[in-house]
Order: structure tokens, then C-alpha cells, then sequence
DNA sequence: CCATTAGGTTCCAAATATTGAGACCAAGTT
DNA sequence: AACTTGGTCTCAATATTTGGAACCTAATGG
């Protein structure tokens, strides 16, 4: 009773499943759902069985697995026009590609994590995790970080809870107070820094997307590696990247603004 | 109780109002939603404010206005990777396009609609309405035609059902009788044309895409202008295309192969 | 400037859908 | 052949959804 946080009744509990399913990242077995899921058997079975029916979920008779359902990508393309940043930053990000010509990201906050909505690939060969729909955690990268470093005291403290501070690389933050000491010199700064702390090798700069009456909305960053580039370089492009920022909080302030998570 | 055909309790329902907000295709306001709802207010406005506080819709307060919400593209990306074709498919898409250098989509079949859920572009800049993501009507498009003609009876008559044979153009048909007749000549032809049924001015060439027991699970086209190109030029590609249709069958068939609608 | 209305939100008892223990079934293992 | 493991079905108890109507609030108009 001191802790409901969560009141959405049967929907909740479906789309929790589907939430299940994602994070697995691949077809998975009844059985598997069923230990992770706090659900009894019959009760699992029936949520599978409708959002099965839905299209939400495919099931593969053969293996009899479950996966994500197609009705989703449906969905959500509608959403990636109507809800993010995507189409409003589309032409600035083209622009700044051509700037700097490293791999950028766009992203926004999706429930406590890092969500990237689009992306400029390098011309050089190099992946990172990140493409368009995937997450990635907020504590560790520096889309994340500049994001909560700019967030409302409420938002922020919402955001922080959810935050595993799973310590992915030696100088990953590990705990809330490390990571809240690094805000006020980003926001001092105007931009973070990811010093590897996400993945070996990886470092970026990211700035805030501001709308004019100050609310965070998202993030870009230009990412590289630790062969191509020091943390010294990237500050390099320090302008362009607050010049395309300040484009698309501006954008976006005028435009239909996506409300935040 | 003679006609149920759905039975998915509040899920579904919930779901429904989803459907109803993406089709609109951008933010909308609640008294829209109410009149083309059958909900009584009461509980359209719960409906919204569940879907709302998971994310799977977003609110913009000042505006007052509903739009997909970004977990839906979290969760699409997972749909798209496990439950697509497109992971299978892609480079030999990637082969295809360079060979013929045209513009080339990728297909499925979600609820007797065409859903596009991978393309390459042509280098000429040459838009036509698909993306990644959205849908268009099975009837009167090269990848839907060819689709329906290889389904089996019973899938076949589910997807028919959910035809509205909307009359886009001159040549679109504008019922299932002259549709279903086209059939055998896809089938024995082994691909479909589209004579600017969709939209004028644009013309393709779909082949099916066959798992190795006879079910098809999406299809390929290459779309192109009439004003670059004929119908018979179009047949030019049709070794290479079903070359690519024969290969991703062949790897979905091994493959984890998606559940189809 | 008050009256009126349209758009949203909240309440609550009645109607309905969800729930889960356990029975059941199929298929593979020992 | 008995035994597991993985999955599906049934039914009564229970919790949730439901929607009419009251209630707000901010616009609109007279």
C-alpha cells in the first residue's frame, strides 16, 4: 500500500510481458517466460494467447517460440513520426553530418533509459551499439547523462531510480552520488563527456536539446573510438554540436513537441 | 454470438484505441478519439490514461493532445529484428540493389495489410510513399497482390475480408472477384505486376518470397516511375529479382522464420 | 460580465472479465 | 512402461472493468 507505483491493471500487466519478451532480445519458450514472469502458468498462457492474437507477439509453431509481433513495427512508425525528435531534427542532423562526419546520435528518455531514435552513420566502418529503436542505460553514456543532468528535480529523481548503475567499464559510474556530482559541471560545461563508460574503446560528446522554456527533450552526440579520436578531439566539435542543438530545441518548440517520458 | 471474431477482453480493447491513434497519423484530441470510439467517455478517458502512463501513448498537456508514445519504438525494434524478414533478408537486398539500382521494398503481410519493413533507395531521388514502418493496402499493390496469390485458402479469405478495395486510381480493382482472378496469372507468372494501382505514375514488379514448405512469408518489389520506366523494362529485372526472393527463402526456411499474421 | 456550453475528469454500484489451482494432454527420457 | 518436462484447458472465487451521471474548468457568446 506504500508502494503501488504501478496501478494499470490487466493492459499494465500484458504490456509488462511484452516488455518481457523485448528485453530477451530473441524468440523465447514458454517456459522461460514463465520463471521470469510472476505469473502462474494459466495466467502467463491467456496474456501470450491475446497479445499473441493481437499481432503484438508471433509465435512460431514449429519451435514454439515467442517473439515480437509485427503489429509493433506498425505502430511504431507512427509513433517515431508523431512523438520524436526524429522528424524535426531530420535535415539539421544531415547538416551536421556533413560537418563533422562522424557517427551521431539522436536520443531521447524512455522510461529511465536511453533511447535512440536516429542516427548518421560514419563513413569510416565503425559500429556501435546503438541504431534507431534500440536503449541503452542512462548512467553510463553521454546521451544519458547530459539528458538527466538537465532534467526537472521531480523528472530526475523519477529517472535515477530506475537506474541499475550496472558498471560496465572501470570508469562506469557505480552509484547515484558519482553520477550526480558529474551534472553540475555538464551543465557548467554545456555538454558531457562518455570516457568509455559504456563500452572499452568508445568515448563521445553530447549536448542537451533544450526547448526555449528550458525542458529537456533529448540529446545528440557524436560518437567515435579511443584509436580515432581523444576526448581532446571531440571538443572539437563542441560548435557545431550545440549549433545543431540549439537548432532543433528551437524546432521543437515551435513544432508539435513530443511530451516527455 | 454468431459474429465474436474477437475476443481479446481489455487488452484488446486497449489495444484498438492504439490502432485508432496511429491510424490518424498524428496528435489528437480526445473528443476525435471519442467519436470514432464506440467507448463511452468514462472509460475511453481510462483507456488514454493507462496507455498514456506506460508509454505506449504520449500526452502533450499543452496542446492537450494524444500521440504514439516512444516505448513502442523500443519495443518495435526488437519486433523488427526477431520477427521480420528483414535480418535475413538484408544483404541480399544490399546484392540486389546493386545490381539493378532501383528502388527495392521489402514486405509482410500484418492484418490483410501490406507492411514495408525494409528498403533500399534508389540513388535517383525518387520518393514513393513507403518507409520502413508504414503500411499500404494489399489490394492494389505489387507485394500485397503477389502476397495473397501464393496464401493458403484459409489465410487467403481471412486477408480478403479485411480488403476495403479502396479505388485509388483507374486501375486499381475495385472488387474481390476481379482480384482473385488476377491470381492465376501471378501464379503462373511467378510475380505481379502493379500498374499504377496505387498511385499513379508508379509501376512495379513483386515476387513472392517462399519458405521451402510453400508458405509465403513476404514478398519484394522493385518500384519504379513511368516516366523512367515501362512494365516491360520492369520484366528486365525479373531473373534477379526472383534470385533474391529464392535466396531469403531459403534462409528464412532455416532460419528462425517469423509467424505470419 | 454573467450565462451557457463544450471538453475533460471523477465517482460508484452493477456487470463482467480476470485469476490460478489443478486436471489434463502430448512428447520426449530413463 | 513409468516418469518427467512443457504446454493447454476448466471452473468457481475474485478483482476489474464499466458507464451513467455528477462535476469541474475554460472558453464562447449574448
Amino acid at each position: 500500500m506504500t508502494k503501488p507505483e504501478k496501478k494499470d491493471g490487466t493492459v499494465g500487466k500484458a504490456l509488462e510481458i511484452l516488455d518481457l519478451v523485448a528485453e530477451v532480445g530473441r524468440p523465447v519458450r514458454f517456459s522461460e517466460l514463465l520463471v521470469t514472469s510472476q505469473h502462474p502458468k494459466a495466467t502467463l498462457y491467456r496474456f501470450l494467447q491475446t497479445l499473441t492474437n493481437q499481432g503484438m507477439l508471433s509465435y512460431d509453431e514449429e519451435k514454439q517460440t515467442y517473439a515480437m509481433g509485427l503489429r509493433l513495427v506498425r505502430l511504431a512508425h507512427s509513433a517515431w513520426q508523431n512523438s520524436s525528435l526524429a522528424p524535426v531534427a531530420a535535415d539539421i542532423l544531415d547538416q551536421l553530418e556533413k560537418e563533422i562526419g562522424e557517427t551521431i546520435h539522436l536520443a531521447q528518455m524512455e522510461n529511465g533509459q536511453v533511447l535512440f531514435v536516429d542516427k548518421r552513420r560514419s563513413s569510416v566502418l565503425f559500429e556501435t551499439l546503438a541504431q534507431t529503436g534500440r536503449v541503452a542505460p542512462a548512467h553510463c553514456t553521454g546521451v544519458g547523462k547530459v539528458i538527466l543532468a538537465y532534467m526537472s528535480a521531480e523528472r530526475l529523481e523519477r529517472a535515477l531510480r530506475q537506474q541499475a548503475f550496472v558498471p560496465y567499464t572501470a570508469t562506469t559510474h557505480r552509484d547515484r552520488e558519482s553520477l550526480i556530482k558529474e551534472f553540475e559541471e555538464i551543465r557548467s560545461a554545456g555538454f558531457a563527456f562518455d570516457r568509455e563508460e559504456h563500452e572499452q574503446g568508445i568515448i563521445s560528446i553530447a549536448a542537451p536539446i533544450l526547448l526555449n522554456n528550458g525542458r529537456v527533450v533529448g540529446s545528440i552526440s557524436v560518437a567515435t573510438s579511443t584509436t580515432r579520436f581523444t576526448l581532446k578531439d571531440l571538443e572539437a566539435f563542441k560548435p557545431a554540436l550545440l549549433n545543431a542543438t540549439q537548432k532543433i530545441g528551437d524546432a521543437a518548440t515551435t513544432w508539435q513537441f513530443p511530451s516527455p517520458s
